[in-house]
DNA sequence: ATGCATGAGTC
DNA sequence: ACTCATGCATA
């Protein structure tokens, strides 16, 4: 049946309930062996100050830096956001699910269990962490103060448009996409072309991979981040050596 | 938790 | 054709 959530208005969880097919107690280790910032002296680069170097404060010159939502938030206060976020709504006995869907029945905008998950884990870029905190932030203040329950299902129709399969790319193909994405991680259109060739794939799911992989470079918690706490002194203040850009082979 | 995919907005 | 926000499906 419907699967609901009891609200904390006047009861409290002690266990995990299952409501849904149980998390695996898993967390990502460091999987990734990657790091090279490869930064492009030939765009403008945003605002995305990648991980906290040192320095970290692009406030803006007008005199007053509030400590809750009012301007931007630094990295670090979304990081800080994010850990109490998660924390507070597991001892609510929520799942990220319960959340997103939360967020629509409150506010009309509803997210996945995937963003929520996402957010949490800093996996989003700097602008749309921005974005989602003001929400998440106001869910966590009804969360446990107000037990309103104002529990109005609302559910947008979906499109009917079928989804392609998602297709699975072996391992060692993928580590042929990661070499090529290092040389170029923005391959032309003719290079995308000998690529799936090469590797016997769609053209559009070696696009649509090189795409992806340019997002992941652009999270908050880039690919490559957990280094041990032994060899904490491999900090570089500057950006790699320099940057061909442009194009990079064209083979045909 | 994460990989591949869609779609709207830009350039 | 790319970026960006977002999610279905899957590991």
């Amino acid at each position: 049946m419907s699967l609901i959530y009891s609200q904390p208005g006047g009861f409290t969880v002690n266990g995990m309930l299952s409501s849904h097919t149980g998390q695996s107690l898993m967390h990502s280790g460091l999987v990734r062996g990657e790091s090279p910032r490869l930064d492009h002296g030939s765009h403008h680069h945003h605002q995305h100050h990648h991980n906290h170097h040192t320095h970290h404060h692009q406030q803006h010159g007008l005199g007053h830096e509030s400590h809750s939502d009012e301007d931007t938030p630094t990295s670090d206060d979304l990081e800080h956001f994010a850990k109490q976020f998660k924390q507070r709504r597991i001892k609510l006995g929520f799942t990220q699910a319960d959340v997103g869907l939360a967020l629509g029945t409150l506010y009309g905008n509803v997210f996945s269990q995937t963003t929520i998950c996402r957010f949490e884990a800093l996996q989003l870029s700097f602008k749309n962490m921005c974005k989602l905190k003001p929400l998440l932030n106001k869910w966590l203040e009804e969360a446990d103060s107000t037990t309103g329950s104002p529990t109005s299902i609302d559910k947008i129709a979906t499109q009917g448009r079928k989804r392609k399969k998602r297709t699975s790319i072996e391992v060692s193909v993928k580590g042929a996409l990661e070499s090529h994405f290092l040389k170029c991680p923005k391959p032309s259109a003719q290079e995308i072309n000998s690529l799936a060739d090469t590797l016997q794939l769609e053209k559009e799911v070696v696009r649509v991979w090189f795409c992806n992989r340019r997002q992941k470079e652009k999270r908050m918690t880039p690919p490559g981040l957990p280094r041990t706490p032994e060899d904490a002194y491999s900090q570089v203040g500057s950006i790699g050596p320099d940057t061909p850009h442009g194009l990079c082979a064209v083979a045909s």
